[in-house]
DNA sequence: AATGAATGAGGTTTCATTCAT
DNA sequence: GATGAATGAAACCTCATTCAT
């Protein structure tokens, strides 16, 4: 079997179990169990436990930096720019549902050295709400808004109640609309 | 030293303890510790590390669940049921800041026990929202938008940002006046 | 049991057995079965292996340094001197064979840290010799002479012959008034 | 490469880890990594870990005895025995002096065979100095005066203050020629 | 009620050795 | 001969819980 294949097995592994039962309710041998690889093997990929879980987490973080400097630079009104940051970011996090679900749910729980990573990634994601909405008066509480609605979609719809992507996404729209309403 | 005395001290340095480390960094040994008794002492009084928890976490669901008993059957518009809500819940958690961080973020990944009781509690503040919409159009997605807005203000401003009380609730106030705006 | 009765049960069958099969033939489950106690019990008095095996060399290095101590301001002639350091480590050592074993065999082949023990142990018993015999000509030959029959005597007599601690103090006597002859 | 290439490869880079680390710090991955060759290869060459080890040993030990055995029937007198033969065993530990590091600090420490092993060559040491020393009364504790002498040379000042061999080799010749001056 | 030493199951991690290619 | 990914036994260590005092 090739290397990464054996990562890959490992990694696909780890992210559903971590996202079923939690970073510390997952051991390393549950992992390899599911990924059917040797207690030893685990760890000529990776030297730890937590340095899985910060691969994972880099992955997920780094598509959504991504994605929030493709959007920073569109030539839309603010309303159109919000609104196609939403179904890019709701696309993405659909496609890696397990991987946002611990991104969200545990990230914090763990260390301080997660805490930040979620904070700083939260930050990025404020900041491109506050530029955007600049204009704007009230535009930190219009943040506010949109962080907290586009979370909750993601938490409670589209996590826990595994409703479908395209109804995420029209949800979103609509409420977007709303609240853009509201400004004028 | 009375019973109760022996158990609020352990309450009081659970929380503290929890709310800084997480439930699964949190060692009985570091609760006795600082509360000042043996490790012996603590399974005198709970059962079990997670039997102190769930206390822990009990007492907030149950002063939630007394709150929104009481919002309901308020004489009130929709806008001003809200914002009574509002301003009753911010003051509530901002009293309870460290338990409050502990049910945002740490009960989900304990187990799925805990994960029930927040999507309960969820839905209960879910429901009194869509009441108190119900002659709205999109009440589902205005519930999406409050829920948010509410969580976020709580996670971010007044637990991460230590922002104080006053400041988050006139956020909340303005926040809720520009969704209302929208709808009209 | 008290507490230190446990600790003092670790840490005989801690020197037994590394005397026996040295540091990393060891194995903390072989150190605790022999003390009778559960394998947790060990990490209540020890942090690790290693400060374990510290805590015993600590011991012999302190005796070792008070009996040089003690030697450095006797008013004696060097012969006399000498013959009588001698007479007190050997009675010293005799009596921690085990450590003794420990610390002329082991010490230098865990790490660094333990090696610069041994080092810094020796140089004192060098400097030592290199006072006693300020004025005698080759002064450094003789210390090398004194310190490395001194420690054969140790190493091949007591500790692997296992002879007998009068046997080899009278050795040590005549060896030192052979050497000290040829100094006239 | 020539199958013996790799061999040799394997046994210096062998050397040159275990005399810095020790047998038991010294990893065969370690040794593979610094020879260049991989993991498996290893053992096309050796069965096992202790086995090149003991390879090492052995090519040590038998120059010893060659030594010895040239020595033993040299038509000299006794003070010119030992001083040739010193001279001998120090210019060969010098060239080897990784390997005599192992030797004397090291194999002691792994298990019975190797312990034989040193205490066997020990006594053939010990036997040349008796027969050489055999018409001096005190001849025991004269062998145990020049082999402690000797190991003190090879030890401190050649291994670890890592002398100059020139120098020990007079300090040996000074040495030796002022205990026989305390035995006419 | 309170103590705190002791427990031991169960976790993470290491590394000499094997084996299919 | 050579490779290096994979193995898994066995080590160290943790910590919630128990229990004799």
């Amino acid at each position: 079997m090739s290397q990464s294949d054996t990562r890959d097995k490992l990694i696909n592994s780890a992210v559903k179990i971590f996202s079923e039962r939690g970073y510390f309710n997952t051991k390393v041998s549950d992992i390899v169990k599911d990924a059917g690889v040797a207690q030893g093997t685990f760890y000529l990929y990776f030297k730890s436990k937590e340095e899985l879980f910060l691969s994972i987490v880099e992955k997920i973080v780094s598509d959504l930096e991504r994605i929030l400097d493709h959007c920073k630079n569109l030539n839309m009104t603010p309303e159109e720019k919000i609104l196609y940051f939403g179904r890019e970011i709701l696309n993405l996090l659909n496609e890696y549902r397990e991987i946002t679900y611990i991104y969200l749910f545990q990230i914090f729980t763990i260390n301080e050295k997660f805490k930040n990573i979620y904070i700083s990634t939260n930050k990025n994601i404020m900041n491109f709400y506050f530029e955007t909405l600049k204009d704007y008066r009230n535009k930190e509480i219009l943040t506010d808004i949109f962080m907290g609605f586009g979370k909750r979609l993601l938490e409670f719809n589209l996590l826990i109640e595994k409703k479908d992507l395209n109804e995420v996404v029209e949800e979103f729209e609509t409420g977007v609309k709303i609240i853009f309403r509201g400004l004028k």
